[in-house]
DNA sequence: GACTCGTGGCT
DNA sequence: TAGCCAAGAGT
C-alpha cells in the first residue's frame, strides 16, 4: 500500500542517534501548560492552537481556553460566538469553528491517529501528534520544524508536499523503540530552539554529528524555499457610527474574511478616491479621523482608514453596542484596534 | 498541487 | 524595516 520507496537511512536509524536526541529533550525542554498534563483534551486544544502559530503566542490564548472549557463536555455545550471570542487575536478563525464541530461530533477524544483524522480541523500532523503525545500511538508528526530538521539532516532537495512525506517516512523509520510522544516533541524542539530557520545554532546541537548539511555546511540551503510573491496592497476604510452612547456594528457574513465575527462598517478604498470619501460611501457625514491601522492577511498586506461618525439615528441594518457589550464581540484584530481606540476616544470627549 | 486563511515575533 | 515564518487544514 505505502508506495513511499524505502529510505534506508542507517546514520539516523540508529540507538546513537536517538539516546543523543531524547537525552537532550529531556534535559532541554520548556515547560509549557500543555506539558504539564496528560490530559487529552489539553493537548488536543494545544496542538489546534498551534498550527501555525508560535508557542509564545499561543501560551495565553491555551491557559484562558482551558479555564473557560475545561473539558470536552464544557465545550461542547459553547457557542460559536463564545469560542471566537476566546480566539479572536490568534487568527486562523476557521481552526476555532472546526474545533467546536469536532467537540460536537465526539464522545470523547478519539484514541488513534485514524479516529482522529476523520475529525474538521485534524490533519496527518494534529493527529499524529495527539496519537503519539495523549496516547503513546508510534505515529511520526512532521511540523515545519521536524521538515526543516529533517531535510538538513538528510539533505533533503524535495520540496513542499513531497517534502512531507518524506520526512514522515525518515521520521517514521528512524524512531525506534523511543517514546513516540517525547520523538515527536524532540524533534520539534529542536527544530524551534536550535535548528532554526536562520542562523541554526549547530555548535549546541545534540546530533549535529549526524547532520548531512552541517559536514557540508549547506544548513542555509534546507529545507529547499519556495518563491513568495510580494505582498498585494489593499486600503479599507471603515467608520464607527455612535449615538446616544451607543455603536454601530454589523456581523460578518459568511464567505468572507472573518465570517461571523463583528466589524465597523467597512468598504475598500478605490484607487480613485481618498479614505474619507469611500468611508462617506457607506452613508455616514462628518466624520472625524480616529486611527490607522496596518495589517496583513496572508499575501495582502491592508491600510485600515478609521473614522468617528455622530449618527442622527440608529441605522437599523446595524447592531447597536455599549462599549462594554463590545469587548465581548469577537472582532479581527485590526478592528479590535479601531474598537479600543474610540473607547478611549470617547471617553477621552 | 496550488490557494486560502490571521496574526505577531523576529531579524 | 520589510519580509520571513510559525507544532497546518480544507478545498
Amino acid at each position: 500500500m505505502l508506495k513511499t520507496r524505502k529510505r534506508r537511512l542507517p546514520h539516523l536509524d540508529s540507538e546513537a542517534f536517538r539516546t543523543a536526541l531524547i537525552d537532550w529533550y529531556e534535559s532541554n525542554r520548556r515547560e509549557l501548560p500543555w506539558r504539564r498534563t496528560n490530559d487529552p483534551y489539553r493537548i488536543w486544544i494545544s496542538e489546534i492552537m498551534l498550527q501555525q502559530t508560535q508557542v509564545k503566542t499561543v501560551i495565553p490564548y491555551f491557559e484562558r481556553f482551558v479555564q473557560e472549557f475545561p473539558n470536552l463536555a464544557a465545550l461542547r455545550r459553547a457557542s460559536e460566538p463564545e469560542v471566537l471570542s476566546l480566539w479572536q487575536g490568534l487568527g486562523y478563525y476557521r481552526r476555532a469553528k472546526n474545533l467546536l464541530v469536532a467537540a460536537k461530533i465526539a464522545k470523547s477524544v478519539p484514541q488513534s491517529y485514524s479516529e482522529l483524522l476523520e475529525l474538521p480541523g485534524i490533519g496527518r500532523y494534529t493527529a499524529a501528534a495527539i496519537a503519539s503525545i495523549a496516547f503513546g500511538e508510534r505515529r511520526a508528526a512532521v511540523d515545519g520544524n521536524v521538515e526543516r530538521v529533517i531535510s538538513r539532516l538528510c539533505c533533503i532537495d524535495a520540496s513542499a508536499s513531497k517534502l512531507k512525506r518524506n520526512c514522515e517516512s525518515v521520521s517514521q523509520g528512524a524512531m525506534g523503540d523511543a517514546n513516540p510522544g517525547d520523538w515527536n516533541q524532540a524533534l520539534m524542539e529542536l527544530g524551534a530552539t536550535v535548528c532554526r530557520p536562520f542562523e541554526p545554532q549547530c555548535d549546541k546541537c545534540p546530533v549535529a554529528k549526524f547532520c548531512k548539511a552541517n559536514q557540508t555546511a549547506t544548513q542555509s540551503k534546507y529545507p529547499i524555499a519556495k518563491p513568495t510573491a510580494k505582498p498585494k496592497k489593499l486600503v479599507h476604510a471603515c467608520v464607527c457610527p455612535v449615538h446616544k452612547g451607543k455603536v454601530g456594528l454589523c456581523k460578518i457574513a459568511s464567505g468572507q474574511w472573518w465570517a461571523g465575527m463583528w466589524e465597523f462598517p467597512r468598504t475598500e478604498v478605490d484607487t480613485t478616491e481618498t479614505p474619507m470619501t469611500a468611508a462617506e460611501r457607506l452613508g455616514f457625514a462628518d466624520l472625524q479621523g480616529l486611527l490607522i491601522v496596518k495589517h496583513s492577511v496572508t499575501q495582502y498586506s491592508i491600510t485600515l482608514h478609521s473614522f468617528v461618525a455622530r449618527a442622527k439615528k440608529q441605522k437599523r441594518e446595524l447592531s447597536w453596542f455599549s462599549q462594554d457589550a463590545i469587548a465581548e464581540l469577537p472582532m479581527p484584530a485590526a478592528q479590535r484596534k479601531v474598537a479600543d481606540a474610540l473607547k478611549h476616544a470617547v471617553i477621552s470627549t
